[in-house]
DNA sequence: CGTTCTGTTGAATACCTTCAATTCGCGTGG
DNA sequence: CCACGCGAATTGAAGGTATTCAACAGAACG
């Protein structure tokens, strides 16, 4: 099969020369998950990275009681299980689709072998990683030095930033934006209806109108909640 | 200067040819710090990274009450600072000298080229942010998923095998270690305190004495720790 | 239209932190 | 060499934030 257009845009690839991109397509693996497909497990071998044409992956750890901590939902076009590509040898988080999605699949020589060749492949993937890892110093931060409320508020600007509306429709449930932000459904359900009835915001189902942006800031950046 | 001696061993210019290791030595700067210097701060421009040569470096996060959150202690013959030469251009953490330490400073622009011509240093920093990575997925997991009596009692073990020793010394003192696993010298002291009238553990100042290694086992990955 | 999963709410509880008061340990200077 | 002083470490009491458990409401799905 032929992927070259597929895996011409990924950032990922960007700047990489028709030769390596052809090459690309002549390795890469397509492998298609229904929603809630288990991708990988933590401590599965692995033998290359994948990489989501489309659909919704995240990628969690789970406590032995069954807790779930995301670390990441990945978005189309992105990279993910690219760890053990390059250090050890297992997958060392879980991934499942949380969307019908379509991945391609590179085998690490094959990965490593275009890196040898081609430097801007190494520079990409070298930005890629360097990104995730000023990502998890945020995700840290927020799990030991911030109160469930901050990270909320934060959440929510962040996405009214990327979206640019104030107006916004969360894109995974509320289940699993508690496991983003390192909490449970009933807490956020609590927090969520404080913000509410301090004003702060208006939620509608997954639908989130941003009232008092000027609080919320105050929330995320400043002082404590206190209702 | 020439540092070339210095620069030959570190593990990340492993496989570099002569050449290299001699542009290396070329292009890096010596600086030093005194104990309980900060090297940067987060949110500094960065433009390069730096190899801790000798003492120990401590990369924390800090909340706006004023705790603290250590992401790495580094160690001698460790490159730290590393993110931005990559992505994004400040540094998304702190970095404080904890001991008397000699660093070597690669100026960003350098060491890219150098990637653009080796790729063998393409494919150690790239082992480096993966391993890092991995390091953070269980930070993360430790601080949203566990307990700090189970977090204490992985630490333990986890020297305890490094060192492959059942009397472990540590080398950072009970407040840092407080901050490297996401709590404060209080609770630290009262969860030791614990563990010795459980037999677990004996401590003395920073020695520890690890005696029922089963339990503490069994209480960094079974059950919960019932006092 | 019932079943199942998501989301909400209340009460009780657990864990950790905060604050305050000592105590300990160690380096420095008299 | 001892005494002092200061930060590190410990301990107790009180308080706060988040979780647990349970019950229920609501939405999604077949």
């Amino acid at each position: 099969m032929d992927f070259k257009d597929s895996i011409r845009y990924i950032p990922l690839f960007k700047g990489l020369p028709d030769r390596q991109i052809e090459e690309l397509s002549r390795i890469a693996i397509r492998y298609s998950f229904l929603k809630d497909r288990i991708i990988f497990s933590e401590g599965d071998e692995a033998d290359g990275f994948y990489v989501l044409i489309s659909g919704r992956v995240k990628i969690y750890k789970l406590s032995k009681e069954g807790k779930e901590q995301i670390l990441h939902i990945v978005e189309a076009q992105e990279p993910f299980g690219e760890v053990p590509a390059f250090a050890g040898k297992r997958f060392p988080a879980h991934a499942e689709a949380i969307e019908d999605s379509i991945t391609l699949f590179f085998p690490r020589d094959a990965i490593v072998q275009l890196i040898k060749n081609d430097p801007s492949l190494a520079l990409n993937m070298l930005a890629l990683l360097s990104l995730r890892l000023r990502q998890f110093t945020v995700l840290v931060e927020d799990l030991s030095l911030k109160e469930v409320p901050q990270r909320l508020a934060a959440y929510i600007l962040l996405i009214g930033e990327r979206e640019k509306t104030d107006e916004i429709e969360l894109n995974i449930n509320k289940k699993q934006l508690a496991s983003l932000l390192g909490t449970i459904p009933e807490t956020m359900s609590r927090i969520l209806g404080k913000m509410v009835s301090k004003g702060l915001i208006d939620v509608q189902g997954r639908r989130i109108k941003l009232i008092d942006k000027k609080a919320l800031e105050e929330l995320a950046y400043g002082a404590k909640l206190d209702i």
